[in-house]
DNA sequence: GTCTATATGCCGATAGAC
DNA sequence: GTCTATCGGCATATAGAC
C-alpha cells in the first residue's frame, strides 16, 4: 500500500474545531489544517466535500458538546424549575466564554449550508421548554423559552464581542437580567 | 483634468454597504466594489487604507442609520417610559430585518478593528438607560439596559439566523418576552 | 494626487498519477 | 487515500501615465 490512511473524517473535524477556536474561523486555511494532520490540502477533499461542509460538521460537533454541557449542568442542579433553568443558562454562558469562536460559528451563521443538524438543537430545546412552561404556564412555554434563549444568547454575544464597554459586573448583570425575565413571566 | 475624481470615500462606503446588504460580507470583493463605482480595484486604496478599514467605515455608517431609526421611533412614541422603550426595541428589530447583513456585521464582529466608532453606540445607550432606570430604579439602570439590549439583539439574531424553526408568531413572542422582561424589573 | 497597469502570494478547488 | 500539478479568484503593493 503506497498511501496508507493517515486520517479520517472525525480527526479532520476535531482538528478543524481546535484550530478555529485558536485562531478564528476566517484564519482557518485548508493547507494549515492538512499540515496539522500530516497530509496535503487536496487529500481533505476525500473526506469532506467542501470547506462549507467542513464548517457545518464542526458546528454539529460543537452543538453536541454544548448539549453535553447542558446535560452536566442539569444533573448537578436542584429540582426547582427556576434553578434548573438558571443552571442551563449559566452553562451556556460558560461554554460561550470557553469556546467563543466555535460558539459564534454555531449561532451567528446566516448561511443555512453551514448550520448544524436541526435535530441536535431541537433536543436542547424541548426539556427547557417544559421547565419554563412550569413557570409561565404551558401555553406560554414556547414564547417564554424563545425569549430566554434570546436573552442568554444576546448577552453572551454582546459580551464576547466587547459591546459592553462601560465596565461593571457583567456576571451580576447576567444573573439579574435572567431573574427579572423569569419573574416577569410568573403570574402575580 | 485627465483623471477627474470619479468617486470619493463617502460613495465608496455607501456602495460597499449596498453590496454587503445584497450579497453578504464575505461575498464583497474589492474588484466588484470598484466595478460598481466605475473604477478599478487598486484605486480604492487611495480612499481607504484596507478592506478592514472599509468594513469599519461601513459599520460606522450602519450605526448612524440605526441611530436615526431609533430617533424617529422615539419622536413618534408616547411619553410613558415602557412605551418609549418598546418603540426603540421594535425599531431595532425592524432595522435588523431590513438590513440583516449590515446589522450582523455591526454587532457580530469579534475583531476590534472592524467595530464602529464607540461614541456612536454610546449615544444610543444613554437615553435608553435613563428610560429603563425609571422602571427598574436608577441603581439598576445599567444592568437592566444590558439585559434589554441582550434580549432584543439575541432575539433578532436568532431570528435572522433561522434558529427559531418551530413556527409560531415570532412577532408576538418578541413582544411578550420584552413585556415580561420589563415587568420583571418593576418592583412589586 | 488622481487613475491604470502589472505583479506577488495565498486560498479553495479540481484533475489525474500512484 | 494520498500525492503533484494546476487553475481561477482574491487582497495587496508598486510603478508609472496623465
Amino acid at each position: 500500500m503506497p498511501y496508507p490512511a493517515q486520517t479520517d473524517r472525525t480527526a479532520i473535524i476535531q482538528t478543524a474545531q481546535v484550530l478555529i477556536e485558536r485562531d478564528g474561523v476566517d484564519q482557518l486555511a485548508l493547507a494549515q489544517l492538512a499540515a496539522a494532520l500530516g497530509i496535503k490540502a487536496p487529500s481533505l477533499y476525500r473526506h469532506v466535500a467542501s470547506k462549507t461542509a467542513l464548517l457545518a460538521a464542526v458546528n454539529t460537533l460543537t452543538s453536541q458538546q454544548l448539549f453535553q454541557a447542558f446535560d452536566r449542568a442539569l444533573q448537578a442542579a436542584p429540582t426547582l424549575p427556576a434553578a434548573r433553568l438558571l443552571a442551563v443558562f449559566r452553562a451556556q454562558r460558560a461554554f460561550a466564554q470557553a469556546n467563543p469562536h466555535c460558539y459564534a460559528l454555531l449561532f451567528n451563521t446566516i448561511a443555512p449550508a453551514e448550520q448544524a443538524d436541526e435535530q441536535m438543537l431541537e433536543q436542547l430545546a424541548l426539556p427547557l421548554q417544559e421547565l419554563i412552561g412550569r413557570l409561565a404556564g404551558p401555553e406560554h412555554a414556547l414564547a417564554a423559552l424563545r425569549g430566554a434563549l434570546a436573552l442568554v444568547h444576546g448577552f453572551v454575544t454582546l459580551e464576547l464581542n466587547g459591546q459592553f464597554r462601560r465596565g461593571g459586573d457583567l456576571g451580576a448583570a447576567f444573573e439579574a437580567a435572567i431573574a427579572a425575565y423569569l419573574a416577569g413571566w410568573q403570574p402575580r
